[in-house]
DNA sequence: TTGAAAGCGATACCAA
DNA sequence: TTGGTATCGCTTTCAA
């Protein structure tokens, strides 16, 4: 491959001014930048980014965290993620944590080793204290996920208020036994825990009260099926309980297309007998026509890459933390119970 | 950040032999090694990265070139590669060509600069012809996607045989009037070429000809809609045809899943009045009950790293071409007409 | 506008 | 086993 000195043996002109030309320099005479670009093209030139990274201190290169990219949420974030990014000549590094706390820690060292400018984190398997520490080696931005401290750089969605109108609605359908599963980490993110809020408020607006048997963890991370898998198996041990909710309340379109999938088996009636929402609004929720909780995966994407590179900048951040809305998308999949409300409100 | 410098400073040995013992090196005394290796974690250091590209004319990365992450598909396979890559210590680079002949062309960069060791190809805008030029600056390796010159080092599955499976048990179900909906990309690649040679071979043999008015081509790429959508609207089309077939070959689980859901619509019964079969075996696929061909991702992802990484550590690759089989996975959108087979073989 | 030279941070050859 | 030094390819300051 051709170096610069290349160019100088070809020209005669110094390095210098070569570099002046592949920068753009405008002190550079037209004479002098034809010939050196005539050279460039001659020898099928291109600058080595591993030179250019050790001299500039910088590399084009950003990390994106996430725990899988067979999860489509995360495939479409990073789709998303990379629409932008590609605009601004950076180049994404694809990091699966895979929900390992370890794996997610070893990733940090790519900031250490400036193998990239900053680093986007869109799941969270260790406590914000431990990774703040890796602030100062670059910057860090929570995409989706958030902590309890909002001096964080973060972009996430309102989930207090996605579950509360998700829950509300249900009740204005007419239906008040509401079971509610959920990813139950909050370890380390506020998320499940604001979801919890959000359903708890509306049940209360209308003198209803959460049923601890009606509350169901997520198990499908850590016990290695897939969500659509633990859809099911939810809705196959509802169906053994005594006490059965008329409504459940999911985390993600997955589940709750497991849950639509398992009914047909067991010809449970779906909303007639059972009502569902699901999370995200995927291709899959419409699909099944499932009553779902809209994520602005778009702007979420575009808003964590804009404050990385305010940050790479070192221009501040303008809001540390951005907050964005979720939005009720209703289908058949809640449609009003044909009883009418059950409720008297 | 700490450098070398900083560590020869603070015990006062070599830089020589801190690289030694940042590289493993045996010929160094363990009092130093000791020494050394105290002296690095006081100071939290980490070897810088771009220096040790340059240094070394080694990236341990690689760039991924795909169309979309939103193609599942995709997704998975750029996951199964993930799995291996990271065993490897290598990073991966995400590449969205977007079906993009320019973008893809674009990604070919990375290699001359350097920023990557290698490039996996899992798809193909351009001619192999106009893209064969930059093996001359790293390797690449073709993923899925085939060309018709087999000396270019490839892993992919064997459509041609994945196609005739499929028509033939189409046919030994009774369908004999059987649509096929393909990506008719054959300007570059041989793999739609490949599945109409399978699917003849299998009408043959059975003493059936193609109708060319049931040849669809794949249009959700270009004409931007989803492959899901682009299902209904073949079916839609279908359904308006005075001579309809019985049964629709699919060129994916999402165009499948489609078809489905627009009978249903439609009020078409499935596999009563149109059989149907995807392509790829998505987690879609079971939950649709699609019957499909499944692709072996998790095996083209692990050969494919395998001749990549041959290639960079300058082995022959041991096999050019390697071609995977490729299997019929039979659910009920193919079940038996209930009339029995139609055709006398 | 141009060029000489220092330096980014590591590795490896050579000599001791 | 150890250390001095050249080198990887580029950018940037300084002086002309």
């Amino acid at each position: 491959m051709p170096t610069i000195k290349d160019i100088v043996k070809l020209t005669g002109i110094s390095r210098s001014t070569v570099s002046r030309v592949i920068n753009n320099d405008p002190h550079v005479s037209e004479e002098k930048r034809r010939r050196v670009n005539e050279a460039m093209n001659l020898l099928n030139y291109t600058p080595n980014s591993a030179a250019q990274r050790l001299r500039n201190q910088k590399t084009n290169t950003i990390a994106v965290l996430m725990p899988e990219l067979k999860n489509p949420f995360f495939a479409h974030l990073l789709d998303k993620i990379d629409s932008d990014a590609t605009e601004n000549n950076l180049q994404l590094l694809v990091c699966q944590t895979r929900y390992d706390k370890l794996k997610e820690l070893q990733f940090f060292e790519l900031l250490k080793t400036k193998q990239v400018d900053g680093i986007i984190l869109s799941s969270l398997e260790n406590k914000w204290e431990d990774i703040s520490i890796f602030t100062s080696f670059g910057p860090i931005v929570l995409c989706n996920e958030y902590s309890e401290k909002d001096h964080i750089p973060t972009v996430y969605a309102d989930h207090r208020h996605g579950a509360y109108i998700g829950t509300k609605h249900l009740i204005e359908q007419g239906y008040h036994k509401i079971a509610f599963c959920f990813d139950e980490d909050d370890r380390n993110s506020k998320l499940g825990k604001d979801r919890r809020i959000g359903c708890e408020k509306a049940l209360e607006e209308f003198g209803l009260t959460v049923r601890k048997e009606w509350i169901f963890p997520d198990t499908s991370n850590v016990d290695k099926y897939t969500a659509v898998e633990g859809g099911r198996r939810l809705l196959r041990k509802i169906m053994t309980m005594e006490n059965r909710p008329d409504a459940i309340f999911t985390g993600s379109d997955q589940v709750g297309a497991g849950i639509i999938l398992e009914a047909k088996i067991l010809g449970v009636q779906i909303p007639g007998d059972i009502a569902v929402i699901g999370f995200d609004d995927q291709e899959i929720a419409e699909m099944f026509d499932l009553t779902t909780i809209r994520q602005p995966i778009r702007e979420m994407g575009k808003l964590t890459l804009q404050q990385l590179l305010d940050l790479i900048a070192q221009k501040e951040v303008s809001q540390r933390a951005i907050q964005l809305p979720l939005e009720l998308v209703v289908r058949n999949s809640t449609k009003a119970n044909l009883l009418g409300p059950k409720l008297k409100v």
